[in-house]
DNA sequence: TTGTAGGCGTTATCAT
DNA sequence: ATGATAACGCCTACAA
């Protein structure tokens, strides 16, 4: 039984009305009278009607409906961010049009194509690690769809983005550490091609010269994410002839591989050696030794600002504000965190 | 500049031809003059022509788009689902409208409401646990959008779901714990009222049945999941004249509170008491203390069967297949997983 | 082979 | 206060 929905025309063809009274009716838009709003509503309600968004959308090419792009929503990090932009979206009556690149570009050309065609009003999108160039995205600005980066952010400053300042972040990591004394500090980074692990190094590499110190680059690994490749760097560092007191993971799934190799190999866990690591996972705070600091990067946040700024950017557009003024910024700082114990996980069936 | 895309008509204009003319050249549709067709289509790439989904849309009355409706994401069960989901999605050009119920039902009413009036093709919903009826989804039917339940669905069997068989799992489970000699197993189960919290409890009296076992009471605490009173469900299982030889947990995320309990009161893990728990998630593999036995429930797959479900209800439905014959159904049978060490998580920075 | 016309549901503009 | 009409972009029967 195909009961679609009753429309304008029907209300108006039971009410003897034309379609304009009966669309002005259930707007309360123009003068209309009474008895007639009355009536119209009165049997808009009996119908059951409801306006098709389909004809709204195509006539107010407007769809309230954002993209949303990330690599990898199984990511603790990438799912927290998607619950800080769904948080804002609802609250506006926005509906996220949800894809993952898989860290692939032409998975993030392929999202790009559908969401253009299913145009949304507006994109955020945190990159893959394939992603050195943008020209798939800023095809959107030709449709004239705002776009928002997160996280993962273009160098370019032209673009609207949100985003951790991690190399302060590591530098506020490594000076916590020379604080304290420690003095040869190990970072396992991520392959030397993404930002993310150029940040990191500077940081570190900043926090060094602050305090006047020479940087052995043995110090300095690299890990492709691997369990082997993370073992790998391990063994370099705890080699040397003056192994690291510290050792500074670049993220907390590189961190537990590490521990595992500490265990593994009989180093006694932030005693003999320090380990810290970046993003501050939930997780983490279950496993047998979490990093003693972390710096956390307020995923829920990013996604909360991000939708955010993506409203504005909307909302100025439909104004006509032309020439999007200046591009919008922000820029989060990381906060250093020590663990604390017995934090607690959602829960579910 | 609003650069918007050019349309049929622009393209006709240019062309000196009628707009339907460049309808048919693009689409290749009926027949139409070569010299017509290549000049059509020349102009559109020229133009960089894409056709207006709103407006395609509209006249079809097909969105491409299914609306998936989860109680978290940050959950990995889950943002594991959704993958399933997204991967048959892309593969089908259809995209993903997504939203979060967060346990709460009247944000789960909100949410059908947003996708009703988003006419999506179809909607995949794993339940809140607050909802007991499914009157608003029910809604959808007028409208006659297909839904498909999947892991938390309604009891009812006149519905189009994918689940997985609890109950037999948990005998799967308790069923191998008493073939190992176990004898006094208890259940720390979810809240009375949780379909879920019944399923395990039918299916532990059953295995305990089968063994001819008598069930004392006392070892089913229940908790609801707070990590006080998981805290608590334990303090009284630890507490009995003959405490158990093995606990089963609602689900990884008490497990994992219950290990802490167990460290906290220097209970022997895995050795003195033997722990088991439901779902199977990679991050336990990070844990002190996985479970011993988990069961799998497959969140990947339960996503992809929804998805193709969903997709062949939309395909009959629009074969103009009347009765929808017999709601599909689809039950995944748990598997018994004992734990294995060293899997590793996905990595990202 | 191509053009014309009508319609999808809604809203805005103009007239009455 | 209300109705008629046009328009949004696309498709398609029908006419030429």
């Amino acid at each position: 039984m195909d009961q679609s929905l009753p429309t304008l025309k029907e209300i108006a063809r039971r009410l003897n009305v034309s379609v304009s009274t009966v669309s002005r009716g259930l707007a309360g838009h123009t003068r209309i009278g009474f008895g007639t709003r009355m009536r119209v509503q009165q049997m808009a309600k009996e119908l059951g009607y409801e306006p098709n968004p389909l004809a709204v959308n195509f006539r107010s090419k407007k769809t309230y409906i954002v993209g949303v792009i990330v690599p990898f929503v199984r990511e603790e990090f990438f799912s927290n961010a998607i619950c800080g932009i769904d948080g804002i979206a609802s609250q506006h009556n926005y509906t996220i049009l949800f894809g993952q690149s898989y860290d692939d570009i032409d998975n993030e050309i392929r999202l790009i194509d559908l969401m253009k065609r299913q145009r949304v009003d507006g994109l955020i999108i945190s990159l893959s690690k394939a992603t050195s160039q943008t020209d798939h995205i800023d095809s959107l600005s030709r449709l004239n769809i705002p776009v928002v980066y997160f996280d993962r952010v273009p160098a370019a400053d032209a673009v609207n983005k949100v985003y951790c300042d991690v190399q302060d972040g590591t530098t506020k990591l490594v000076d916590k550490l020379l604080a304290k004394g420690v003095r040869r500090i190990a970072l396992i980074n991520g392959p030397d091609t993404l930002i993310a692990s150029k940040d990191r190094l500077s940081g570190y590499m900043q926090s060094m010269a602050k305090f006047k110190l020479k940087v052995d680059m043995q110090r300095v690994q690299s890990t492709d994410f691997s369990v082997e490749s993370t073992f790998q760097a391990m063994r370099k560092l705890m080699s040397m002839k003056a192994p690291p007191q510290a050792i500074v993971s670049f993220n907390d799934y590189v961190h537990m591989d590490a521990i595992q190799y500490a265990i593994q190999n009989a180093i006694k866990i932030n005693d003999e050696v320090l380990f810290a690591s970046f993003t501050n996972l939930p997780i983490t705070s279950y496993t047998i030794h979490p990093p003693l600091m972390a710096l956390e990067q307020y995923p829920y946040r990013q996604g909360e600002s991000a939708m955010n700024m993506l409203l504005q950017v909307i909302d100025n557009k439909s104004k006509g504000v032309e020439s999007p003024l200046h591009a919008q910024v922000e820029v989060i700082s990381p906060t250093l965190v020590e663990f604390t114990p017995g934090k607690s996980l959602l829960k579910f069936d």
